[in-house]
DNA sequence: TTGCTCCTCACGTCACGTGAGGTGGC
DNA sequence: TTGCTCCTCACGTCACGTGAGGTGGC
């Protein structure tokens, strides 16, 4: 059977074939040493058949090769699975891409940010620290919430509003995050925690719905609301999670981001 | 602002600000024209930073181009709006990926195909007929199926089972399909209905389990089961609808795929 | 013999990432 | 002055698609 039938028959393009031929994932029974002609064999037709919906399917070539190869049904089906785990992660995501756009068309208006200044007592942050990676700053922040969370549960102590979570100005590839409740009365401290003083002063701050992929816009809108009025940012920017991230879904999110500012008293 | 620190705010790579540069999307407000240094300005931390939220979600760049140059808050709905039904039709592949994986994993079984032969008389398929593409093979006979429904009712044809649809062997960049009911009766044609005759004889057939993408692996089964016993196909390869796919989930649909055989009397 | 199928380069697509090799800015 | 940032090529990635120019098979 030559390329082009092979191709009709499995709905493949005859430049798909010899590009799986190439990658060694399909060749040909025989190949015409003079002419170069491939020929195909009709028991390749499921073969192929099977490749053409795995790529349908965006699983890579890669992985169709080390599927075809799998030895015991087991392999197969922990190749398989894996693929499975990566499109479910994708399919989460490109839920939320769906919202996010949404939000972008409905409201133009629910992307404007208020940003207000208030004036603030100092305080005192108990929680956890660590490092994040700012590739990985969403999922490393909810890690250490989850700590925070964990370590003020076995300690009693409670803030009125949710976690705050307190970052540098700049955002290098590793940076140091501290996480935890804004506490007023006096706490002895326990192993492995944390305590850190936010000044008092004037603050900034402004209030984002949604996911939490989105509030670098809140953080340029508020950056750039205070650089129009000649306001310095002093560190840290903090972000206090005033709705619980494990309950509610996420485009119902809502983070209040502040910061201190430099201004003369 | 020289480049790696817009890229620290919005959370981009200075690559990626320099290929956006590139490809006029973002360009510095001042480029030394010695030193070739880019120079950004605070009020551009948030078209950088909503720039990345929409690459995040795999807005193409000249989608996010033509949406930074709208004029209209219409216009940018629009385009955004477009972008949307992409994600959306792109979210429903993904969902009907992971269910095939699914089930890829779960039955190597329930992809397994019982091939039976059995004697059918000669009869008559009633309905319309259209042309397909052979890339758009599952919509294009989708809306044929509809025009079918819709001629059937108006005549009050009835069929046993659901609709058939004929196509030929070999599939062709543009093939002919005619979708219908089979019908025993004698009936007066309307204008707009075809009318073909399937052979009676020894047909071959095999139930596919799950949606029409995959139907191409019942196919496979199919031909290669009856290569393998020296048996010929003829024209046409039929596809019976058991499951209605308007009303029923794509991994319940029920499609019997069955063509007749050049066996001698 | 005609027309169709098939062949092999070589390059394009898309949004960057990855060095190489070098220079500017504080 | 040191070390960091920035620069420009040039090439790689991934799964093919798109011609160009030519030949084999029925």
């Amino acid at each position: 059977m030559p390329i082009g039938r092979l191709a009709r028959l499995c709905r493949l393009t005859v430049k798909a074939l010899r590009h799986y031929d190439a990658q060694g994932l399909l060749a040909p029974t025989w190949t015409d040493p003079r002419s170069g002609y491939r020929y195909y064999r009709a028991e390749q037709v499921s073969t192929a058949t099977s490749i053409a919906l795995l790529r349908s399917l965006d699983v890579p070539i890669a992985v169709i090769r080390s599927a075809l190869a799998a030895e015991s049904e087991q392999a197969l089906a922990a190749v398989l699975g894996a693929e499975r785990d990566c499109a479910a992660r994708d399919l989460a995501a490109r839920e939320q891409t769906l919202r996010s756009i949404e939000r972008l068309i409905r409201g133009t208006d629910a992307m404007r940010y208020h940003v207000t200044l208030h004036e603030q007592r100092p305080s005192r942050l108990v929680g956890v620290r660590g490092t994040a990676r700012a590739e990985h700053l969403d999922p490393d922040t909810g890690t250490l919430c989850a700590q925070a969370e964990a370590l003020l549960a076995t300690t009693g102590l409670t803030s009125d509003e949710g976690l705050t979570a307190l970052f540098p100005l700049d955002l290098e590839d590793t940076i140091s995050v501290t996480v935890g409740a804004i506490i007023s009365s006096t706490v002895t401290l326990r192993p492995g925690t944390v305590e850190e003083m936010l000044p008092g002063g004037t603050w900034a701050s402004t209030l984002h719905v949604g996911p939490y992929v989105e509030l670098p816009l809140a953080y340029a809108a508020l950056l750039e609301h205070l650089h129009e009025r000649g306001h310095t940012a002093l560190a840290p920017i903090t972000e206090t999670y005033l709705v619980d991230p494990t309950s509610a879904s996420p485009h119902e999110l809502l983070t209040r981001v502040a910061v201190p500012l430099d201004l003369p008293d």
